[in-house]
DNA sequence: GTGATTTATTGACTATTGTCAATCTTTTTG
DNA sequence: CAAAAAGATTGACAATAGTCAATAAATCAC
């Protein structure tokens, strides 16, 4: 097993050697260059990634070509277009690498066997999903009750690392901004 | 077992008369007054609310009076200020009923005993919370993507009920935008 | 039912943010 | 390293949405 999928279960997840294998299986290392493409909108999301290192952008295009990041990924953390995955249906948003990328890959079916096979593992697939939902309804607060300093500022805050990583182009679709605005409110402080 | 709350297992959980029976004992009746509230904001949400009847609203209050609606639960749907519940800290948002309503509620306590001693319950759970997670990375995207009126014709599309039923202030405020403004929306088609 | 209270609408004005365009800077890639 | 591409900044203007205030309408509570 990869020691950073490793490490991630650590202390959530008690495996015998032959769990621990049948996870190991499960997940497959890929590795992407820079900008590559892993889903594209209107296909169907068919896998969960594991950031060993690189980062991954869920995101959204509009007719007129402009992108939205719904979602970021960085080392250590799970994700996917998750309303494809789990629906089965064709994705809304496209994922790339803005970074080249060292990925490990579960496949939907993999995951349910995992879900069956690995006791405990429902309980912390479950619980991680909690945090997640919890991060995504911070989320929501921010974008309903703050205007675009106030987000900038909060974000700084709570994940400097997207800030610091990522174009500033990124940085401002992630929070609902334009490019122009958020050069604006980073230089009047 | 309350008949809406056994509609709402129905398909989802195969109970033994036993197993129905400690359901049935963990979900308390209670019964609230329009706008009563029942969490606080700073006080820890210590249920989960299953709505028999009316409706409840989990929603944030800032220095100045604003209200922001996070979340809105109708009939035969679960829900809680979900941060707190999950976290164990001062709830930021409150919760009140802003219709009189009938309600079954969960402590957290009793939410892990079902999970532990119901088979079945915890899938159940998770497949209902990857749900609500899809329904709140859809209104994420609504909000980063969306001007005000597309977000009011998609919400008018996906969830009329809350247009109907509720006032506009609290529509308005679960757009993210002003009442004016949605008053304005309303008129101009 | 009726007065009182809350809620909704509308107007005038302001503030915030977006768009378009030009320029400057940084990064990438061969 | 150099040319090319991508990203960042800034200005001018437009559009969207917010605020404040007055009035109208609807709803509640007695």
């Amino acid at each position: 097993m990869h020691p950073a999928l490793k490490q991630h279960l650590e202390g959530k997840l008690i495996l015998s050697p032959e769990h621990e294998r049948l996870i190991a299986n499960c997940f497959k290392t890929r590795f992407t260059k820079r900008n590559e493409v892993l889903v594209e909108k209107g296909s169907i999301a068919k896998h969960l990634y594991f950031v060993v290192k690189g980062c991954l952008r869920v995101f959204l295009t509009d007719n007129d070509g402009n992108e939205s990041t719904r979602f970021l990924i960085f080392e250590g953390r799970m994700g996917t277009a998750f309303p494809s995955f789990i629906l089965k249906e064709p994705s809304v948003a496209s994922i790339q690498s803005p970074e080249s990328s060292e990925l490990l890959v579960l496949s939907y079916a993999d995951r349910d066997l995992l879900l069956q096979e690995i006791p405990g593992f429902e309980t912390m697939y479950r619980t991680g999903l909690e945090l997640d939902y919890i991060a995504s309804i911070q989320r929501i607060e921010s974008l309903i009750t703050m205007d675009s300093k106030a987000r900038y500022n909060i974000l700084m805050q709570t994940q400097p690392e997207i800030i610091k990583r990522l174009p500033n182009k990124i940085v401002a679709d992630y929070l609902g901004i334009s490019q122009e605005t958020l050069s604006r409110l980073k230089s009047k402080k």
